[in-house]
DNA sequence: TTTACATGCATAAGAAAATTATGTATATTT
DNA sequence: AAATATACATAATTTTCTTATGCATGTAAA
């Protein structure tokens, strides 16, 4: 992650997110895609993306393969269908979050 | 702060938003403007409000006054003019941050 | 009347999630 | 030959929060 603090607490949505829509990415596939999705403005580090990745395989949302491409490891995730109802969670928790944060800083936006 | 964990990081910007709207509040108040603006969804624990209202005066983007109301101590904090310059920033950021994570989640929002 | 709840501040211990700094290794481009 | 890209990983530290605790006053409920 980087840039703004705010992005803290966001990095396991994005993950799982974007394996809802790729079947199955490994590490570095992950940062290159977020990065061209956002523009180059978030970049994820390794150092918070790898310890991610192992929590949610360690919590039984993410299922690992190892392959080997062009002489390099790759290890492919893809989401368990445990980790496939907890995407749907973390994202209505994201919009929820996204809506709060809308009313409690434009008064056009009130929660109902 | 309470519940999901992607409010992390939001704290401060909440805090400096309601003090453009308020021009100066007391610790207490921020917590029940908050619950009433988040319909409850949000409460901002004191281990957390005091802290980040203390590294706020630190940093010059408050002032502090001590008042005495019905026998009990209130600290009102108000912006400095710093603390309005960065509140637009943080604002800025948070519009950014929200974008962004619209740009991720749902394909139907794409960063210009 | 005393017990609970509300108002008002504060800090300390610990957890969670990141940043920053390394480390290893191969492939490609300059 | 050196730099950059690809691909993984972990350790030390920092930031920010939760949980727990503490103090003090005022009011409502049992």
């Amino acid at each position: 992650m980087s840039n703004s603090k705010l992005y803290k607490g966001s990095l396991t949505t994005i993950i799982l997110k974007l394996l809802t829509e790729s079947d199955k990415m490994y590490g570095y596939e992950i940062t290159q895609k977020v990065k061209e999705l956002t523009k180059g403005e978030l970049k994820i580090t390794e150092g918070a993306l790898y310890p991610a990745l192992h929590k949610l395989e360690a919590g039984g949302l993410l299922d690992v393969e190892v392959k080997k491409v062009d002489n390099r490891l790759r290890k492919y995730y893809k989401l368990t269908e445990n980790g496939t109802k907890e995407t749907a969670s973390k994202l209505e928790e994201l919009a929820s979050y996204i809506a709060t944060m809308q009313a409690l800083v434009n008064p056009k936006f009130n929660l109902e």
